[in-house]
Formats: structure tokens, C-alpha cells, sequence
DNA sequence: TTCAGATTATTCAAGTCTAAATATTCTGGA
DNA sequence: TCCAGAATATTTAGACTTGAATAATCTGAA
């Protein structure tokens, strides 16, 4: 649903093809979304066939056929329906890499911390890319702003944990189990 | 990969069948991952046929067999070598719900208050759950205090993005643009 | 000029994931 | 006792997602 709103949103302020969708995603919105080219396609078709969207073919030259979309009025009603929708809701985020803290007293500590620092060396490497990105207007500069918050928060996060495992010398209390 | 790691790690401590592995997922670590009861038999399934886990067959009375795995040697080093990679990596979370501030110009700016001042509730609610939930040991436990840093953060973060609204009256300068 | 490699644009097969269906056994209240 | 509904367990059909294949056109350096 969050791709198809924004398929349908970009859509709304001007009608493109799958493409010309995905290209300006990547390079204008990759801090939000990690929307591939071939979900596109799909997303597309299927909001075809359920009548949101609709497809004007042109072709030129010997190319496949361009497919340029544009919402139609009950795909504009889905689109407020789900931004109000998106606008009230709270997805909590699961954060992928945690699993293996789970687990982390499955290696000696010095390896957990030193395996730890690399996380937190992408991590800030990350956060710097981002700080030093050719600046975002409107809302999705906010995405950005978003983004390196959390990276912030996060290291903060990280080093405590760093910090803990290497006081301890091991990763928990067994005590606390 | 990140499922397969921990139903390693699972069965490593302790053989299970697949139902059994889901239950203690559900009530022990959905802070950290919302694995579904037929992704976790699938999982399985593929792991069986890669050799990384073996099945016990264990009938009782008519109900459907039950196949009770535990990894195999490779399994094992496949759980130590993704560990130690887990660790060492960060994996950016796209924050589903940020597509809708895209076009958050869409709606009047008091309606856009007062949709988000919702998802503020939201959170808030999900924030107490996680404060008042039952302590967690060992490391879910720190899985659990992750969570709640995470939504403290997101918290301050959506209340100035509500406040920008609120003085604004509208969601962004368009001179922005 | 020419042709290797980048860009434009879509499709496809295969792999992943979910909701719902299936089927048995347990539990507790009338 | 008896039976409705919860708990136990797995399977399956179909929907979603990805990486790689395909194919034409453009670019620029030799």
C-alpha cells in the first residue's frame, strides 16, 4: 500500500511511464523507499487492472512500447483514502540486525566488539553521506532530516551496547537469564 | 537471512518442531521480528533441503506429523558465519509511514494535524505497552529497551513535525520547492 | 566512422511470503 | 456427559518481490 501511494502520489502531479517512475525514486526519494523497477511494473499493472490507474501507449521507433500512466478518478480517491489512512498509522519498524544480538554470547567478546565497531563504522559512514547529500526540498528533505536523526540515535544506541559488552568482558549477566 | 539466523540460533539451544518455534518467537520476541507461522515452515523446509537442520518424524495418535529439527554441522557454521556478519553490518530501515508526509499538502493543514496527532497516539500507546511489558532477560531484554529508545526518538520527531504544521498553517514553505 | 559500453525500457522465471484452509485434540461449563 | 470453542500443527493456493534477461538507442573516444 505505501508503494502505491506513492506511484499513485508522483502519478497525480504528473503522468509517466514505469521508468521515468522508478528513475526519479532513485534518485530523488532513495531515502524513503527501496522500490525496485520490477515491483514498479507490477504495482503499475495491477493498479491498472483494478481500475486506478489508466495507460496511454506510445511508441516510437522500433523500442518496446512505453506504457505513460495517469491516475484516474477512483485512483485519485484510493490515493486520499490511503494518505489519510498512512497519515494516522504508526508501523513499527523491526530493526533487522538486532537478531544477532540475540546470539551475541555465541563469540568471545572481543570479537563481538570489534565486530560491533564495523557496524558502527557503516553506520556513520552512512550518516555522513547523507549529511553531505545535495539538499532535499519540500517534504522530502524532511525524509532526510529523518534519516540521519535515527542513524544519530542509533549510534548513540550502538556505543552503549559497545560499551556494555566490553565492560563486562563477556556480552550479559548470565544472571539475568 | 535474518529468519533463518534466528531459528537457528533456536535450535541450536534447543530442537523444536515448527509450531513450537513460533509460539516462543510470538511471545518471547515479537519486539524484534514479526515472523509468520508459514514463513517459518517454508524456512524450515528450505534449510531441510539445504542440510543446514534434519527432522525427526514424531507421530502422535492422528494429528499431522510433527518434524522436530536441530541444525546439522554445517547449519552451524552457516549460523556462525551469518552472526558474525550480522553483527558487522547496519541495515537502513525505510520508515514505512514517511511516504504519506510526501504529500501531506494534499489535505488541509488542520485535517493533517489532526490525522498525525493520531499516529501520535499510536505510538504513544505502543510506547507504554513495551514500558509495562513484563521484563525480558538477557538480550531480548536489551531488544525491548531498543524499541523503546526508538520510539522516544520517533516521538520527538513527529511532535516537531506537527508543530511545523501547526505554525506554518500550511505543510511547507512552498518557496521550498 | 565505428563500436564498446552506458542508458533507456520492459518482461520473465523463479523465489519468497501471507492468509486462509485443514484437521486433530484439549478444556471447561451446562 | 457433551459440545462449543480454544489450542495444537501443518499445508496450500495465490499474491508479492526479486534478479537477471532482453533489446533498442545513445555517447564519445580512437
Amino acid at each position: 500500500m505505501n508503494d502505491e501511494l506513492l506511484l499513485l502520489g508522483l502519478l497525480r502531479r504528473e503522468e509517466m511511464h514505469g521508468y521515468q517512475l522508478v528513475e526519479f525514486i532513485e534518485r530523488n526519494l532513495s531515502a524513503c523507499t527501496g522500490l525496485k523497477k520490477s515491483k514498479a511494473y507490477f504495482l503499475l499493472e495491477k493498479m491498472a487492472s483494478a481500475g486506478w490507474v489508466v495507460s496511454d501507449e506510445r511508441r516510437s521507433g522500433k523500442r518496446p512500447t512505453r506504457r505513460v500512466y495517469r491516475p484516474t478518478e477512483q485512483g485519485l480517491q484510493v490515493f486520499w483514502k490511503m494518505l489519510r489512512k498512512q497519515c494516522a498509522q504508526f508501523t513499527p519498524t523491526y530493526f533487522q540486525d538486532d537478531i544477532s544480538l540475540l546470539f551475541l554470547d555465541e563469540l568471545p567478546a572481543e570479537e563481538a566488539v570489534e565486530l560491533l565497531k564495523q557496524r558502527r563504522g557503516a553506520m556513520e559512514e552512512l550518516r555522513e553521506r547523507m549529511l553531505n547529500a545535495p539538499p532535499h526540498s519540500g517534504a522530502s528533505g524532511w525524509l532526510v532530516e529523518h534519516q540521519v536523526r535515527y542513524l544519530s540515535a542509533e549510534l548513540n544506541w550502538l556505543d552503549e551496547i559497545i560499551q556494555r559488552v566490553e565492560e563486562k568482558g563477556r556480552v550479559w549477566n548470565k544472571s539475568d537469564e
